[in-house]
DNA sequence: CGAATATATTTATATATTTGCATTTGATAA
DNA sequence: TTATCAAATGCAAATATATAAATATATTCG
C-alpha cells in the first residue's frame, strides 16, 4: 500500500501514531518492548528513572494513538507492543542516527 | 544495535527524526520520495497543494533533521531521502494505520 | 544591471506538549 | 474496613510547534 494513496484522514492517523512515538522517552520505552516483552508502569519507571506519573502518562500516549496495548493483572497494568511490526521502526531509526 | 544501548544524545536524535517525520504533510512528502526519487520545492508544493513558503519550510525541517538531502541545480533545488531505508517507517506506519 | 523564477527566512499569533506535584482511583491483603 | 501498593488523572508553568503573510536571498536570462 503506498502512502500516495492514503486519504488525508489516513495521513493524520500515521501522523498521530508517529508523534506519539517521537520523544526520548517513549522511544527508550519501545526499546525495552521489543520482541514481545510485556512491562508493568512500575517496571518502566524504575528502567528509565523517570517519575511514575510521568510514565504513565507516556505510556497513555501511546496507547492512545495505537502504538501500545495494555492488559490489567492484579495490581499491575502490563504494556505491549499493538503491531510487533512498530519495532521495526525504532530499529530504522536508530540506525540512521549516526551524526 | 539496540536501542536500549543509546545514550540520551541518541534518543533525542531519534526523537528529532521521528518528530520532523510525524508530520502528515511531511508524510506525504516521504511518501513522494520513494525508490530514490528526487524532486523539486515547487514540485511538492504543487503536488501536496500546500503554500511554497510553507512547503520550504516543511522540507527545511527535513532536511534539518537528517531525513532529507538537498542539491541544487540551477534555479531549482531537489530534496531526496537521505537514507532510503526511511521509506520502510512510512510503510510500516500506513500498515499499521488501519483502525 | 534589472526582471523573473525558485527557494528560504523572518515574524507573529495560535495552539499543543512536557513535566512534576498532588490527588484519586483500582486492587489486594490483613 | 483499613492499609498498602499500583496506576491514572487534574492542574499549572515552561517550552515547543504550526501556520501564513511578508520579506529576503539566489539563480538565470535578457
Amino acid at each position: 500500500m503506498k502512502i500516495k494513496e492514503l486519504e488525508p484522514e489516513k495521513l493524520e492517523m500515521a501522523a498521530n501514531m508517529l508523534k506519539a512515538i517521537a520523544h526520548p522517552m517513549r522511544i527508550a520505552i519501545l526499546g525495552y518492548l521489543e520482541d514481545g516483552k510485556k512491562l508493568t508502569v512500575t517496571e518502566i519507571h524504575e528502567l528509565l528513572q523517570i517519575e511514575q506519573s510521568t510514565t504513565s502518562h507516556h505510556l497513555g500516549i501511546l496507547k492512545d494513538k495505537g502504538v501500545l496495548s495494555s492488559k490489567r493483572e492484579g495490581k499491575n497494568t502490563y504494556y505491549f507492543l499493538k503491531h510487533c511490526s512498530l519495532s521495526n521502526i525504532v530499529d530504522c531509526i536508530s540506525n540512521c542516527t549516526h551524526g
